[in-house]
RNA sequence: GCGCCUCUAGCUCAACUGGUCAGAGCAAGUGACUCUUAAUCACUAGGUUCAGGGUUCGAGUCCCUGGGGGCGUACCA
């Protein structure tokens, strides 16, 4: 939509936006040209469609919540000043009805041209699909029922140049649904439904955690290393240093620094980055929940978990039983608590462990038809059976305990068993839904940890890291005992919506780059 | 990354095995209508069938290449 120096200046609104010259393909030329025209004309009638601001009074929920109850054919005095988009036109000659949605509902606008004149009325029935208008009278009920403002004055607030979808179907193009996620917003009642309950879901995490003294920090998305997960970091370059950083993969690292300074309970919400492949699961960007809390361990993190899940279900939907694809899960707590190792011999038959030797796991990993390859440890060996014999059959909620220590360096050793850890993933669908552990605040240990994974690195695994030297240094320093919890929000969102696709609750999801602006 | 499916008017969808097949509803335009509710009724206009090649007398339909999207799978402490 480019402009070409020799071009005369423009001077109508479809020659500044760019009119039916072949490069808008995408809305008819017809109906955005037509719009564009009415621009026109309305400046030329003295109109301004793009004024400044409309004092309103009531959102059409508050009018609902004040006059619902009138009887049908009752007008009151009460008079207010609405404002939203008008989605619906009934025109019916002298008489127009619009429905006017704003962000708590609609309203029916009841505009009548014995009650606004000849000139107003016409000006009113001139509105498009989409329009944005402020409207100002008395409240009234239909004889059918249907609450109304009945229209005295009113004002195009934003004219719209392009039409909304179909006002029946909507728009179910998955494509345009994510790249314009503004028009799914305006047409689909599912898609506003679905954003809902995620904005819920991340209040009442704050709200139950900032109740618990938790305290709401935000630490750097750059990292010189990244850690605190095993996953494939996106690169980046800071020019005035000229050194390499890292998007981080996960919160972990810096928030246990902060227990470490004395915030004994400490969370953070935000964003990491994974450089991995997209799925119905996965998007490179998305948003976790991390808290820490000072002298508890996974044990306090189970009760947690099943507390605030429990939670944010009941508050975004009004009940602990959630529905996703027909499965009714029920998240009222407490969550059953079963071991790895016992939850393997349940579906397998086998008695494993990571301290059997080598050669017996990979015999059980065999017997269970379960792929491996060379180099994997007895750790990742059960890691594994759990992974594909167990974990894609549980619809839980249930919390598995106690993986092994091989493939969690960051947690602290059990209690009871050197070869496990005290770790364990919450599990809903055959999904983790949330990780956590009582963490290692062994220095000497954790330096041990990540020295492994520094050896697995430099034998190429991509999403293995080095040593990070300073998280060791603070761990010097002395991290109380102290329990954490990683929480995907997304996917939780994703289990309280009921819907299949991370893309569904992620208002901007990766896609590949639209193809040339000539869509446009 | 691999496999399968898909892309037709602004939106939602039709078009039997290749043969008047480029259509309908909504949206839009014109007209009628002062209690509608996806208002209704009449008429009208609207298309590079994702792009580019190919096969054929003939391609929306079959083949190839490319692009977007979906699903599955792989990967995913």
């Amino acid at each position: 939509m480019s402009t070409d120096d020799t071009t005369p200046p423009p001077t109508s609104a479809a020659d500044r936006l760019g009119g039916a010259d072949g490069t808008e393909a995408e809305s008819p030329a017809g109906e955005r040209d037509r719009r564009l025209a009415k621009i026109d004309a309305l400046r030329a009638a003295g109109v301004e469609p793009y004024p400044v601001r409309f004092d309103r009074t009531h959102t059409a929920a508050e009018v609902l919540e004040h006059w619902g109850h009138l009887e049908s054919g009752v007008e009151v005095g009460d008079v207010v000043r609405v404002a939203g988009r008008v989605v619906l036109l009934r025109r019916q000659g002298k008489l127009t009805f619009a429905t006017l949605r704003d962000g708590s509902g609609t309203i029916q606008l009841f505009v009548s041209r014995g009650e606004l004149g000849e000139e107003a009325h016409s000006a009113f029935d001139d509105l498009d699909l989409g329009d944005w208008v402020g409207a100002e009278g008395a409240v009234m009920k239909t004889r059918r029922g249907e609450l109304s403002v009945k229209v005295t004055g009113w004002t195009l607030l934003s004219k719209a140049v392009r039409p909304p979808p179909d006002k029946w179907h909507g728009l179910s193009d998955t494509d345009t649904r994510f790249r314009q996620r503004y028009v799914d917003l305006i047409a689909n009642e599912e898609a506003r439904r679905i954003f809902a309950v995620r904005f819920s879901v991340i209040s009442t995490i704050r709200r139950f955690l900032d109740a618990r003294r938790y305290v709401e920090v935000e630490t750097p998305v750059l990292h010189v290393q990244a850690g605190g997960a095993a996953a494939r970091p996106f690169e980046t370059h800071h020019h005035a240093l000229d050194m390499p950083l890292s998007l981080r993969i996960a919160l972990e690292l810096h928030l246990k620094r902060l227990v470490v300074g004395g915030i004994e309970r400490v969370y953070e919400i935000g964003r990491v980055f994974r450089n991995e492949g997209l799925s119905t699961r996965h998007n490179p960007e998305f948003t976790m929940l991390e808290c820490y809390e000072a002298f508890s361990d996974y044990t306090d993190m189970m009760t947690l978990t099943e507390e605030v899940v429990a939670e944010c279900a009941r508050v975004a939907t009004g009940d602990t039983v959630v529905e996703v694809d027909g499965v009714r899960v029920d998240l009222t707590p407490p969550w059953p608590r079963r071991t790895m190792i016992d939850l393997i011999e349940e579906h397998t038959g086998a008695r494993v462990h990571p301290s059997m030797p080598l050669a017996e796991l990979e015999a059980a990993a065999d017997r269970a038809e379960v792929p491996r390859e060379a180099g994997w440890g007895p750790g990742k060996l059960v890691l594994e059976l759990y992974e594909k014999t167990v974990e894609p059959n549980l619809v839980g909620p249930i919390f598995v305990l106690d993986y092994p220590r091989e493939v969690s360096p960051l947690a602290r050793a059990h209690r009871d068993d050197p070869a496990l850890v005290e770790r364990f993933e919450a599990v809903v669908l055959g999904r983790e839904l949330a990780n956590a552990f009582s963490e290692l605040n062994d220095p000497i240990d954790q330096r041990q940890r990540f020295e492994a994974q520094a050896a697995l690195a430099a034998a190429g695994d991509e999403e293995a890291h080095g040593v990070d030297d300073d998280y060791v240094r603070a761990l010097e320093y002395g991290l109380p005992p102290c329990g954490g919890l990683g929480i995907g929000v997304d996917r939780l969102v994703m289990l309280i919506a009921g819907v299949h696709s991370i893309r569904e609750v992620i208002l901007f999801p990766h896609l590949r780059p639209e193809f040339g602006d000539e869509d446009f």
